[in-house]
DNA sequence: AATTTCGGATAGTGGCACTATCCATCGCTG
DNA sequence: CAGCGATGGATAGTGCCACTATCCGAAATT
């Protein structure tokens, strides 16, 4: 396949075909003579794979590649896998800020006394040290981070058992797992969010009395 | 207050106030000569709405704009108030592929089933859509709604039940609940959705036996 | 033979969130 | 009360990002 059909069977079109392939997203095809080239149904599964990181999980192109390169590191476990594509789903970077520091190390006790196996620099931690800091600034001084958090934990590690389970197990072929932890990761991280809002919008509905306009609710039938 | 000691106190650079001023996401100070203008606390606090609502919602500066609208908007009621940050949270525009289409209207169609009070153009539906519509590019073809919503479902609606519960009650003065609804729906997003990950990373290490790395547990005391 | 498409390279675009520079006051300091 | 840094306001520029457009000479198709 060439790469006008490439990009017609994923629906991506071919200048960013051509710029996936320039930044080392997807491999060169393989040259027929000096300016042709075939592609295959690995090329156009990785595409898929690229749009579905990028659109659904907002993965950025730099952390694309990243998870990429773990995916084709025939090195790496799974854990290793799936830590480098929540990696990448989540942005994060520390400060400077002596109140940051103080509310990143308050976030790290708080995870410390869950016994959860970790990594140290894990950027969800950082996440956590951003709100429970902005939410400190916010209201006077006290939040621990048990009173923020705390109601999230059992909920948590329930969802999150459940998605690691419903994975294949151990023994299973690199490559059958490999993807499905990647897109697993960040559909589930999209899915689980929205209808998380949806629920909210219900439960405010309910608690709230819904709309005070007309106009919000056009077709609400 | 001027400028300057805004900018100190809420570690936003002048520059940037400024800039917020220029969009109108912050209220002009006082002027008290021509060339001289004071700011209160209100500012302050709007500052660090401004701020929280960016950094750790990750909300962009025109759907900041929205929001704000919203809570100065004294008609609307707390649950329209609470739809506007979400929307602004969840940036999503419709698509015009046929099975995308497709996608959509399974998603409506299960959203339908739940009994969930939900608008029908709120953003969430979207981005379920767009998570239904890749998997179903990746695995061949079937995966009903069901099977990739349904296990979050309930605990998505007991999750959100908790967190409309905790806020103030109805009858409650809207400016003290207009921006705790604001700040507690960007929050808690990020801290769920940070607290899920790391649950995710102890279920996969306990499933598939941590990493395979030296390097990836340098400091792992 | 004529037209289309190709791969590859280089350069340009549009959006976004700031950031820098100017300039004519302002107002506190000495 | 002179000097000097800070202020408000305006205009323009920056850096990043994810593409997108154009060009070219060489296939491939018609």
């Amino acid at each position: 396949m060439r790469i006008s059909e490439l990009s017609r069977t994923s629906g991506v079109p071919v200048p960013t075909v051509k710029f996936y392939l320039r930044e080392g997203l997807l491999p060169p095809g393989e040259l027929t003579s000096p300016n042709q080239a075939a592609y295959g149904e690995a090329h156009l599964r990785r595409l898929r794979l690229i749009r579905a990181l990028v659109e659904i999980g907002g993965v950025s192109i730099a952390a694309v590649k990243d998870v990429l390169a773990a995916l084709d590191d025939t090195s790496l476990g799974v854990h290793d896998l799936l830590g480098s594509v929540q990696y990448a789903l989540i942005p994060a970077q520390p400060r400077d800020d002596p109140e940051w520091r103080e509310a990143f190390a308050d976030v790290n006790a708080f995870l410390d006394g869950l016994g959860w196996r970790v990594r140290p620099d894990a950027p969800a931690r950082i996440r956590l040290a951003d709100v429970l800091h902005a939410l400190r600034r916010r209201d006077g001084e006290p939040v621990a981070p048990d009173a923020v958090f705390g109601p999230y934990v059992q909920v948590a590690a329930q969802i999150a058992d459940a998605e690691i389970a419903s994975m294949a197990p151990p023994g299973s072929p690199r490559e059958a797992l490999a993807e499905q932890v990647a897109v697993g990761v960040a559909t589930s991280e999209a899915a689980f969010s929205a209808l998380r809002a949806l629920a909210q919008e219900d439960a405010s509905a309910r608690r709230y009395g819904g709309s005070t306009l007309e106009s919000a609710r056009p077709a609400d039938q």
